[in-house]
DNA sequence: CTGTTAGCGCCTTCAA
DNA sequence: TTGAAGGCGCTAACAG
C-alpha cells in the first residue's frame, strides 16, 4: 500500500489470513470457505484492488499483451486495421502496444526489439516500405514470440499472413477501366519490395496484356503511398505526348495527389482522364469527383490477423500456421470514372 | 532459457559468475573488472540477451509505460496526436499504449482499469463525448498515477491539460466570415458536454455579437465530430429561410458532410454558401473547392502533453501542475471562403 | 571488484 | 479449507 497500490498482501493482513488465500479467494477457487471468499472479495471491492498485471506476467510467464508494428497511424488504412485488433484483443482479455516504424527500417527494428523486451506474447507486424532484411523478426521466432505478417507481408517465412487479394483488385480495377474504354493506362506504383506492391502492378500489367494493350514503360510511375508522392508522379505522367487517359493508383492517397495536379491543369476527370484508387479511405467519396476505387475491408484484416495470432499463442499444437488468409476485395465505382448521372 | 528467452541466470552459469555481476556489467556499473564486463557484454550479445522488462517493472515499481485513452484512431486529428505522443515517449524510452473509448463512457472507464492494472506510470487522457462523470479519473489519482488532460478535458480536476485556444479560434474563423460578407452564419457544433465545443461555440456567439449581428438558434445545429453527422445538419439547415450564407463547423469532418450536401444541393461554395472547418485534417487540402479550417498543431499538441505527463512521472518535488498550456491555432484560408484566382 | 541475501506482487506446490 | 515456502527475472543493499 505504500506505493498507493493494494496488494494482496494489504488484503491478507487486514482479514489476519494468508495471501495465498486470498489469491485463490479473488481467483474464484473451488476449495474455498464461502465466507472468507466473500469478505476477501467485499474488502478488495472497498480498497478498489487491482492485481498487479506485472507480477501477474512475471510468474505466468506470459502477459497477455500483443505487440503491432505498423509504418504509421496517419495512413487511414492503419487505423482502422488497428481498430479491429483491438477490438478483438480486448475481446480475449488482452492488451495492445503498437508501434510505428514511420517507414524506417531501422525504427521498425528498434520496435520489435522493444516489444521483444516488454515481453509481449505475439507481435502482428506490416512491413515499413523499406525492410527487405528479416533478421529481426527470424530472432523472435527463435524466442518463441508468435509473427503475423499483415497487409505488407514477407512470403518467405513459415507464419501466417493476412491480406487482400491484391492482385484481383487490381485485375477489377483495370479491367472496369478498359471496360469504359481507355487504352492508354497509367499506374501509380508502390515501393517496389513489398509485395502488395508487386501484386497490384502484375495485376494491372497482366490485364493489358489480355486485352491486347501495350505495357508501355513509361505509363508506370513508381511511387509510395502518399499524396505527396501521387502529386510528384501525376507532373510526371503530364509531360507524355499522348497523354495518358487513365490511372490506376496503388493507392487512395497516391490518387488524391493525382487527382489535385490533374484539376489544376484543367484536365477533366473523369472525360480527360479517369482515376482508380485502392483502399476506399474514408476521404474517397469526399474529394471531387469522388473516388472510384477497390475497398479494402480494413478493419476485417485487422480482426482477423489479431485472431490468428491469439490462436498462435494459445495453442496447445504448435502447427504453425503459414497460411495466407486472403480477404476480398470490392471495386466501387464512382464519380472518378463513371459521370454520375445528376 | 527454459522459455525460450535468455536470462541473466543463463549468462551468469556460462560465465561462472553471480547474476548480480551480470547484471552490473549489463547496467555498465562503475566498480566493475573491465574484463569481466566484456565477457558479459558479449556473451549477451551472443545469446541476444533482452532484458525482462516485466521483471525490471516489478522491482524498480515503474513500467516505463504511459497509456493513453483516445476515443478513435479514426479521427485523424489523434492519428497524429499519438505520433507526436509516441515520440516524445520513444526519446525518454517509454512505452506508450493506447485504448480506444470509441466515444463511450463505459469503454473508457474499462479502458482506465486496464492501465491501471497494466501499472502504466501515467495516462493520457481525450474524454469519450458522453462522459460527464469523472470517478475513474479521480481514483486513477489516489492511486498515484499521474494524469495529463489533452484536447476534450475536464477543468475541474487539479491535472495539467494541453488544448488549443478554441475560443481564439473560433473567433478568426467567424470573422473571416464576417469580413467575406457574410451576416447568416450558421454553426455545427459539437458535443455540449466538452469543453472544446464550448469554447467553439462561444467564440462564434461572441463575434457575432460583437459585430452586431443576430444569434439566431435555429442557425446553431448540434452535431459531434462525424461526416455522417454533417451531412445530416446540413440537410437541417437547407430547410431554413432564408438559407444561411455561411457555415462554421466544429471539426473538419463535419464540414465535410455539410459540403456533400450543398453540393448535392446544387449550392456554390463559396458564393451561396461559405465553410469553415477546424483542424485541418490532410482531407481539407483534398476536397473541392478545398477547406478554410482553423489549423491546429496536432502533433505538437501530443508531444506537449506526454512532455508534461512524463515531467510530473519523473517529477521529485510533486507539485501538482494544474494549468492549461494552450496552443495556438491558425487560420487557414483556401476556397471553401474564398474563390481562387485560378 | 564480486557474491550473498532479500524482496518486488503474485501464483503454485506441498503439507497440515 | 488454509498456511508456509519457493520461485518468476531482476535489482539493491551489505558484506567481504
Amino acid at each position: 500500500m505504500s506505493s498507493g497500490q493494494v496488494t494482496i498482501k494489504d488484503i491478507a493482513r487486514q482479514l489476519n489470513i494468508s495471501v495465498a488465500t486470498v489469491s485463490r479467494a479473488l481467483r474464484d477457487f473451488p476449495d474455498i470457505n464461502e465466507n472468507t471468499k466473500k469478505a476477501v472479495v467485499s474488502l478488495a471491492a472497498e480498497l478498489d484492488y487491482r492485481p498487479n498485471q506485472i507480477a501477474q506476467s512475471l510468474v505466468k510467464r506470459r502477459t497477455n499483451t500483443i505487440g503491432v508494428v505498423i509504418p504509421t497511424f496517419v495512413i487511414p488504412f492503419y487505423a482502422s486495421a488497428i481498430s479491429g485488433i483491438q477490438e478483438e484483443a480486448a475481446r480475449a482479455n488482452y492488451n495492445v502496444i503498437v508501434c510505428q516504424s514511420n517507414e524506417s527500417h531501422e525504427t521498425e527494428v528498434a520496435n520489435i526489439y522493444t516489444l521483444a523486451s516488454s515481453r509481449v506474447d505475439g507481435i502482428l507486424v506490416s512491413l515499413s516500405k523499406e525492410t527487405t532484411n528479416f533478421e529481426h523478426l527470424q530472432c523472435l521466432q527463435k524466442k518463441g514470440i508468435e509473427i503475423v505478417f499483415f497487409n505488407r507481408v514477407y512470403d518467405d517465412m513459415p507464419v501466417a499472413r493476412v491480406v487482400v487479394d491484391d492482385y484481383e483488385g487490381a485485375v477489377a480495377a483495370t479491367e472496369h477501366l478498359i471496360s469504359i474504354g481507355r487504352k492508354r493506362i497509367a499506374h501509380l506504383s508502390g515501393p517496389a519490395n513489398l509485395s502488395i506492391s508487386q501484386e497490384r502492378q502484375r495485376g494491372y500489367i497482366d490485364t493489358l496484356e489480355k486485352y491486347n494493350l501495350p505495357v508501355s514503360e513509361e505509363l508506370i510511375v513508381p511511387c509510395d503511398f502518399s499524396t505527396a508522392c501521387g502529386i510528384e508522379a501525376a507532373r510526371q505522367l503530364l509531360q507524355l505526348h499522348p497523354l495518358p487517359d487513365a490511372i490506376f493508383a496503388v493507392s487512395d492517397s497516391v490518387a488524391f495527389g493525382a487527382m489535385k495536379v490533374l484539376k489544376q491543369h484543367g484536365i477533366k476527370i473523369p472525360e480527360d482522364i479517369a482515376i482508380v484508387g485502392y483502399t476506399d479511405e474514408p476521404t474517397a467519396s469526399l474529394v471531387d469527383p469522388d473516388l472510384t476505387t477497390v475497398a479494402q475491408p480494413t478493419f476485417e484484416i485487422g480482426q482477423t490477423a489479431a485472431r490468428l495470432l491469439l490462436g498462435q499463442i494459445n495453442e496447445q499444437t504448435k502447427n504453425i500456421v503459414q497460411e495466407r488468409t486472403i480477404l476480398k476485395t470490392r471495386l466501387i465505382i464512382r464519380g472518378s470514372t463513371v459521370k454520375s448521372k445528376v
